[in-house]
DNA sequence: ACTGCATTTGGTTATTTTGCCAAATAGCCA
DNA sequence: TGGCTATTTGGCAAAATAACCAAATGCAGT
């Protein structure tokens, strides 16, 4: 996979990117929303998002790795909390784009 | 590919994360970063990331169809510009948060 | 219309990601 | 200690992504 070195951001781009790759999948943006809300241990969000238990652990060890949530383990549980103060803010801010969007422009995508 | 079902937030995540996911590329990523600076044409754009102009070109519409540039033809120039005001604000934030990480916490990663 | 430039599209291959199963680990409680 | 529960790890097949080259498209100027 090719790297930036012309670019003056370096680390930084490497940095973020990889926040930005562990929010970009639905299942990981769907506990992440949860966790807005506060701390939530990994049962309650394997049910929400519905999959196979190694799966989500695994999905919260993409999000640990790219520093958005932390894990603490209390007991026999693991409860996961938001590490990265910006992104509720960025989600709604996100959130109301998405409503705009839908009312004025064309529909994301999808043009013959 | 395994959708959400359960969750009440269903569209939102859907949108939001391919809006994630398309900034989840150094490449990618890096252009964005010189979009918030202001329009660009995708020359620079390739300067900038030094790839295969395809490549840029793809990477272009990826963010295209994720809402998070938009492009405008003037000429025989593409010129594209944020389509998605949240972005800078966030990455400002990130780079924040990245600072004191470094400063205070683990580098990101990487424990024996 | 023809040429030249900027950008996009199509096609292919290599790499990465995702999701499941099975097995390992870690902490409680009897 | 042994058993039980919650979570993580390892391994594998299927799907998605990223990069290149080659070819197509769109616009300007001659």
């Amino acid at each position: 996979m090719a790297e930036q070195r012309g670019a003056p951001l370096q680390g930084h781009i490497e940095y973020q990117s990889r926040v930005f790759k562990a929010l970009g999948h639905p299942a990981r943006l769907s506990m992440v929303h949860a966790l807005c809300g506060g701390e939530r241990c990994v049962c309650d969000l394997r049910d929400l998002v519905d999959l196979d238990m190694s799966t989500v652990s695994k999905h919260l060890s993409v999000l640990r790795e790219a520093g958005v949530v932390l894990a603490e383990k209390r007991g026999n549980w693991n409860y996961y909390r938001l590490a990265l103060p910006c992104v509720p803010g960025f989600l709604h801010c996100l959130g109301q784009r998405e409503d705009e969007q839908r009312a004025t422009d064309i529909p994301l995508s999808s043009q013959p």
